[in-house]
DNA sequence: TGTAAATGTTCTAGTTGCTAGAGGTTCAAG
DNA sequence: CTTGAACCTCTAGCAACTAGAACATTTACA
């Protein structure tokens, strides 16, 4: 039986992150000391690592709670979750093609840097010319 | 004089958005019609592309902040907004490196997806199997 | 057995960068 | 002069946590 700390650390979780999710229904209630403290089992760890791992190749949440009501449900077909995942691979190329704009559109600017004074620095004479992008208004790569 | 909706779609920013910005200081407190409504002009419409261009280039409020500073005293080293735009920079090119991996990732997962039922589904497994990949702790492509 | 440190508890509020809605006012066109 | 679009303020919500206050429990060691 682990304490919330000692999971936090096998699945590298912090301890109020656990809690949140607990909050949010996505980790079960778990048994409690007499104290009130929580303990939990193998089952909360794999679930725990499961949802970590989904966050680290970015799925959001909700998606998370899909896939994971699909693991519970063994009859289900793999179709769905294979779907969640090409959507999330769908995002994350979009961003990628969005960082890799921005890249090139940072080096440049830094590129050109004359060391001067700001009068004619050409890092906010970039910032501050919007015609020279190509102007994608619902921007930013979230 | 534009309304902030004509503002607003010069520089391809929403109405609240821009009474956002100026409630936290970014923008000006504008002028006002008699019956209160905000008017404004080319400066502030320079200064919202500025900030617009920025955000689109992944700046967060605070660094723009600190370029709208620089800009306003030309006399100060261009240095300063050079290493700003260098910070991010390297944010941007960290971003894109875990992108590839979730990407790599994503694409392995999707790959092996057998069709069957969710009892054999390899995304599924995949996400379980914690050991597989590169454990990067405090992941994510925030 | 006593006690102190580490870890646990709940609750509230803050973060970033907006977005949406309620409920009301002003403006410009016809 | 009326209508309807666009404006106003204010509050609350989003994701996905994070931090802090104020207090309780557990554990290790003397």
């Amino acid at each position: 039986m682990l304490t919330i700390g000692s999971l936090g650390k096998k699945t590298g979780t912090k301890v109020q992150t656990i809690r949140y999710y607990e909050q949010i229904g996505l980790m079960p209630e778990p048994g409690r000391t007499e104290g009130g403290q929580r303990r939990y089992g193998d089952t909360e760890v794999d679930r725990l690592s499961f949802i970590r791992h989904s966050r680290q190749l970015g799925f959001p949440l909700e998606a998370i709670r899909e896939l994971l009501d699909l693991s519970d449900n063994p009859d289900r077909s793999c179709h769905e979750a294979d779907s969640i995942a090409r959507r999330q691979l769908k995002q994350v190329e979009l961003r990628m093609d969005r960082l890799k704009a921005l890249r090139t559109e940072l080096k440049r600017m830094i590129q050109e840097c004359s060391g001067g004074n700001t009068a004619d620095c050409k890092v906010l004479e970039v910032l501050r010319d919007h015609s020279e992008c190509l102007t994608d208004h619902d921007g930013i790569g979230a």
